[in-house]
DNA sequence: TTGGTTGCAAACTGTTTGCAGCCAT
DNA sequence: ATGGCTGCAAACAGTTTGCAACCAA
């Protein structure tokens, strides 16, 4: 925990930025909630409890920032809301989601199952791959046993 | 063309919706700009060239009602703009898109690349798969034939 | 004459921006 | 005292909704 701090704090200082108490408190929300796809109203929601005097455009800002630095990746799973995501340290591809249609859960696929597929679509569109977004639509499993 | 257009007649029929001249005039446009990806703006600019008198209210509504009945998928790119994409019929997975974080284009991928990762997630996961979204951001060969 | 459909305007939601004040350097 | 950062409120963009009018069955 500390030592990430350390990290995106080093990373910040890198760009010139600095890691005021605001940004720290969005980033410890971010990084007590990983599991979670947190909007920005949900981490805004969050921090009030323990830093009420903190505003919604500073939450925006911080994101954005943490998004330009690569320190969260952004989604959108459909609803039309922005949801923000650590993605594992030093990996150079995001993640995969499964998304179920039913409850609405939202759970993660860390390992990268497209090694093969993006080698295939480099050489055949000449399209040089920065990253990529999957996500599955379907039924979780927990939804599936239930019936 | 025409063809298509009667078999998205029979699909509104068959839930009790009728083919009115709104619709079939936003089901022209979507049509006629296929390689496309419009955003409901985008559909209400094209329609109002010929129909003067369309709602954009009417464009969202025929949009969300095309999406319902799968005519249409909906594809949001990051921008924070849903956009509409028609897919290949009888096809039971939408296809994958190329976005060139340079220029902006979006290039389609209608081959299904996913075929096998699909079977193992849902073995690994026991997670039975509807659809997926899957997009990549790199370099089009357009930006990179320019350098 | 009933119920689906439409156009308009207003409402709503998520996000961004202008600005004055604040704080660390 | 300079420049980055903040909170607030207002602005903004995309989308949805309420409603009266319309029109085909």
């Amino acid at each position: 925990m500390e030592e990430r701090i350390e990290r995106i704090k080093q990373q910040l200082y890198a760009h010139n930025y600095k890691l005021t108490p605001q940004r720290e408190a969005t980033v410890r929300v971010i990084l007590e909630n990983e599991e979670d796809h947190l909007s920005a109203e949900d981490v805004y929601l969050l921090l009030k409890e323990k830093s009420p005097e903190i505003g919604l455009a500073t939450v925006y800002r911080t994101l954005e920032l943490l998004h330009e630095l690569k320190v969260i990746h952004k989604i959108n799973f459909g609803d039309g809301v922005a949801r923000y995501d650590l993605n594992a340290e030093g990996a150079d591809r995001f993640h995969h989601h499964l998304v179920c249609v039913q409850c609405g859960t939202v759970d993660e696929i860390l390992e990268d199952l497209l090694g093969d597929v993006e080698k295939k679509v480099e050489k055949t569109f000449n399209f040089k791959i920065n990253d990529h977004r999957l996500v599955f639509h379907g039924i979780c499993y927990r939804c599936k046993d239930e019936e």
